[in-house]
RNA sequence: GGUUCCAUGGUCUAGUUGGUUAGGACGCCUGCCUGUCACGCAGGAGAUCACGGGUUCGAGUCCCGUUGGGACCGCCA
C-alpha cells in the first residue's frame, strides 16, 4: 500500500521539519553525479527532491536511474532551500524534499510528446494519447474548472429549491432541428430510438406534474460537422421552472452564474447583466451574440449615403438595403491594399460584394473611394467620430448582409488591434427574438428557437395574422461573443401551440405522431412555464481561458467526428448487425 | 456537401532553380559533474521524407490520385 502524507503541489512552509510522503511522476531529473534533483508532480503541482550520499546513498542510486514519467513515491523531510536556492517561480519554492527513500512503482517509455504546458504537439498525437496530455497542468486545471462549475451549480440550484432529475438518453426522433444520433432497437428491428439533441420536452412534462423547478447537468448528442465551439456530444445546464416570468428566469439564472464566477474567477460579477434586444444586437454589433467588452459599433450611414454619387452606395439603399461603417482605430497604416483586398475576399462568403475603405488623415480621407465622399468628408469624420489614422470600413448591402460582413470584421479587427481586454467577462442578455426565421436552404420557416417557445403576449394574435411577424419571449445569455445559453418562456396552451405547429406548417397529425404526449400533457392542466439550458462545456471553455471546448471535455472527438484514441466510431461485427436486422450499403461507386 | 491549408527521426521544424552525407532545436542513450530548477560539458543512436502512381539521367522538392489532420462556409430548433 501506498502511503501518502500530501500532494506534492501542496508541499509548502507549514511542513518544514517533517517527514512526509509522496507519490506521483518524475517530471524531471537533473543529476549533479552525487547529487540529484527531481521534480516530482502530481495533479496539485510539483515539489522538487533532493538525493545525496549525505541524506541517503541508498535513494541516491535508485535516483540515477529514474526517468520522465517513471511513477514514484519518496519518504523524505522536508527542509528549507539555502537563500540562494529559492525559486520564486515555483509555488513551493521555498523548500525541497530530502529523499530517505524512494520506491518505482512503475517505469514509463519515453512519452510522444513531453509532458508540458509549451508543447508543441499536434492535435492529432495529442488527442491519440489523450491519458498524456490530460496530465499536463494546464489541461489537468480546464478540467477542474469545469468541475468547479458544476459544483457551484449544483450548490446554486440546490440552494434556490431546485430538484435534479436525470432523463432518458434513449428517447424519440423528432425531426425538428439538428440530426438526430440513432440508436437501433433489438427488440424492434426497423424502429430506432434517437438520443437526445436536449431534455426539451421531457423538462417540460416534469413541470406538468407539478416538479416546479428541474434541473439537470444534461449530455446532449446533435449530429452535426463541428467546430472550435461545438462537439456532436455536449454538456448543458438545464433548468426548467413554472410559474416565472422571463425576468424571473434571468434573475435566477445570473444568480446561478455569479455563483459560479464567484467560486472559480473570484470575481463578483455586477448584477443585473445589461440587456439588448435581438434587433439592437444586429444592427448595433452585426451579431446576434455581440461582443461587449470592446466598442467599436456599427454606424448607420443609409441616410448620409442615399443621394451618393457613389451608385454602390446609394443603389443598395434604394433597394432597400443599408450602408453601414465601422471604425478601426489607429489601422489605416497597418494594413496595405492587399491585405484589405484579402479581407474583403474573406467577408464575400457573408454575401458582401465588396468592402469599401478610406483613410483618415490630416482630417481628409483617402482611398479608392475618396473621390465619392470628399465634399462631405468632414461630415462624414465627425459623424462617424474618426480620428487621424483610423481606418474606415463600409460594406452596403441587404441588413443581414450587412450585419453578417461587419459584425465579423468588427471581431476582426479589434482582435488584430489588440482591443479586447484580457480577463474581463461581459455577460449580456439579448432579448426579443424573432420567433421564426427563414430557412434559405428548405425553402421554409423554421423556429427560431424551438417550436414550443411562447410568443410575446402582444404578438399571440399575430400567429392568426401575420404569425412570421412575431418575436418571442425567448432568451440568450452571451459572454465575450460566445452564445453560452438560451431559453424561453414555453407555450402551455394547447391552441396556441396548435396555430405554432401551423405556422410552420407541421400537419396535425405529423405534430400528434411526433409529440402528441406533450400535446395532450397540455389537456391535463400544464402549468405556465419557462427555462433555460446552459453550454457547460462553453462556459469552462471561456473560465479557463481556452479557444476550444475540446480543452474542458476529458475526451472529445476530433474535428472529423472520430475519437483518435478508441478509434471510434468503428465498424461492429456481421453478427451484431444481424441481431439488428442491419445491413450496411457497400459504398457507392463514384458518379461519373 | 463546399473552400482552403498541412503531412520530413519520438516531438516541433529547415530544406533554394530538381543533384544535400536530409540540417537544427527539444527529447532519448552513455560518460563526467554536490545546488540544479530551460542545469552544464563531452560523445552517441535515431528518417520507408504519409501512401500510390507519373514526369525526369536524377524527386523530400514538380504533376495526378489516395489517406490522415487543421481552419472556415453550409449545417448546428
Amino acid at each position: 500500500m501506498v502511503k501518502r502524507t500530501t500532494y506534492a503541489g501542496l508541499v509548502d512552509e507549514q511542513y518544514l521539519g517533517q517527514e512526509i510522503d509522496l507519490a506521483g511522476w518524475v517530471q524531471k531529473r537533473r543529476s549533479l553525479g552525487n547529487l540529484v534533483f527531481v521534480d516530482l508532480r502530481d495533479r496539485e503541482g510539483i515539489v522538487q527532491l533532493v538525493f545525496s550520499q549525505e541524506i541517503n546513498a541508498d535513494a541516491l542510486a535508485i535516483a540515477e536511474t529514474l526517468r520522465s514519467e517513471y511513477v514514484i513515491s519518496v519518504h523524505g523531510q522536508v527542509a528549507a532551500r539555502s537563500e540562494q536556492a529559492i525559486n520564486d517561480n515555483m509555488k513551493t519554492g521555498k523548500i525541497e524534499v530530502e529523499v530517505t527513500d524512494v520506491e518505482i512503482l512503475n517505469k514509463a517509455k519515453t512519452t510522444p510528446f513531453e509532458i508540458s504546458d509549451n508543447i508543441t504537439a499536434s492535435e492529432d498525437t495529442k488527442l491519440k494519447y489523450r491519458y498524456l496530455d490530460l496530465r499536463r497542468p494546464e489541461m489537468m486545471a480546464g478540467i477542474k474548472t469545469r468541475a468547479q462549475i458544476v459544483k457551484s451549480v449544483h450548490h446554486f440550484l440546490d440552494d434556490n429549491g431546485f430538484i435534479e432529475i436525470e432523463t432518458p438518453d434513449l428517447t424519440k426522433s423528432t425531426p425538428e432541428g439538428a440530426r438526430d444520433y440513432l440508436v437501433p432497437s433489438r427488440v424492434y428491428p426497423g424502429s430506432f430510438y434517437a438520443l437526445p439533441q436536449s431534455p426539451q420536452l421531457f423538462k417540460e412534462l416534469l413541470m406538468s406534474s407539478g416538479f416546479d423547478r428541474y434541473y439537470q447537468i444534461a449530455r446532449c448528442f446533435r449530429d452535426e460537422d463541428l467546430r472550435g465551439d461545438r462537439q456532436p456530444e455536449f454538456t448543458q445546464i438545464d433548468l426548467e421552472t413554472s410559474f416565472l416570468s422571463a425576468e424571473e428566469i434571468q434573475a435566477l439564472t445570473e444568480g446561478m452564474i455569479a455563483q459560479v464566477m464567484h467560486d472559480e474567477k473570484g470575481i463578483d460579477v455586477k448584477l443585473p447583466f445589461p440587456r439588448i434586444t435581438w434587433n439592437e444586437a444586429e444592427a448595433r454589433f452585426g451579431s446576434d451574440k455581440p461582443d461587449l467588452r470592446f466598442g467599436m459599433e456599427l454606424q448607420d450611414l443609409s441616410d448620409f449615403f442615399k443621394d451618393s454619387a457613389f451608385k454602390v452606395f446609394s443603389g443598395a439603399v434604394a433597394d432597400g438595403g443599408q450602408v453601414k461603417a465601422i471604425v478601426a482605430p489607429q489601422a489605416a497604416t497597418k494594413y496595405s491594399r492587399k491585405q484589405i483586398d484579402q479581407i474583403q475576399d474573406y467577408i464575400k462568403r457573408f454575401g458582401a460584394k465588396g468592402l469599401a475603405w478610406l483613410k483618415v488623415e490630416n482630417d481628409e480621407v483617402s482611398g479608392p473611394i475618396a473621390k465619392f465622399v470628399k465634399e462631405q468628408q468632414t461630415e462624414l469624420i465627425n459623424k462617424l467620430d474618426a480620428k487621424n489614422g483610423d481606418l474606415l470600413l463600409f460594406v452596403a448591402s441587404s441588413k443581414k448582409v450587412v450585419a453578417d460582413s461587419l459584425g465579423y470584421l468588427r471581431n476582426f479587427f479589434a482582435k488584430e488591434l489588440g482591443l479586447i481586454p484580457e480577463n474581463e467577462f461581459a455577460f449580456t442578455w439579448v432579448v426579443d427574438w424573432p420567433l421564426f426565421e427563414y430557412d434559405e436552404g428548405d425553402q421554409r420557416w423554421i423556429a427560431a428557437h424551438h417550436p414550443f417557445t411562447m410568443p410575446n403576449e402582444e404578438d399571440v394574435h399575430l400567429l392568426d395574422t401575420d404569425p412570421h411577424a412575431a418575436h418571442a419571449q425567448s432568451y440568450d445569455i452571451v459572454l465575450n461573443g460566445f452564445e453560452l445559453g438560451g431559453g424561453s418562456i414555453r407555450i402551455h396552451n394547447r391552441e396556441i401551440q396548435e396555430k405554432m405547429l401551423k405556422a410552420l406548417e407541421i400537419s396535425p397529425e405529423t405534430a400528434q405522431e411526433q409529440f402528441g404526449f406533450l400535446l395532450d400533457a397540455m389537456d391535463y392542466g400544464f402549468p405556465p412555464l419557462g427555462g433555460l439550458a446552459l453550454g457547460l462545456d462553453r462556459f469552462a471553455m471561456l473560465l479557463a481561458g481556452r479557444d476550444n471546448i475540446r480543452d474542458v471535455i476529458a475526451f472529445p472527438k476530433n474535428s472529423k467526428a472520430t475519437e483518435p484514441m478508441t478509434a471510434a466510431p468503428s465498424r461492429v461485427a456481421q453478427a451484431q448487425l444481424d441481431e439488428l436486422r442491419l445491413e450496411v450499403e457497400p459504398e457507392k461507386p463514384e458518379q461519373a
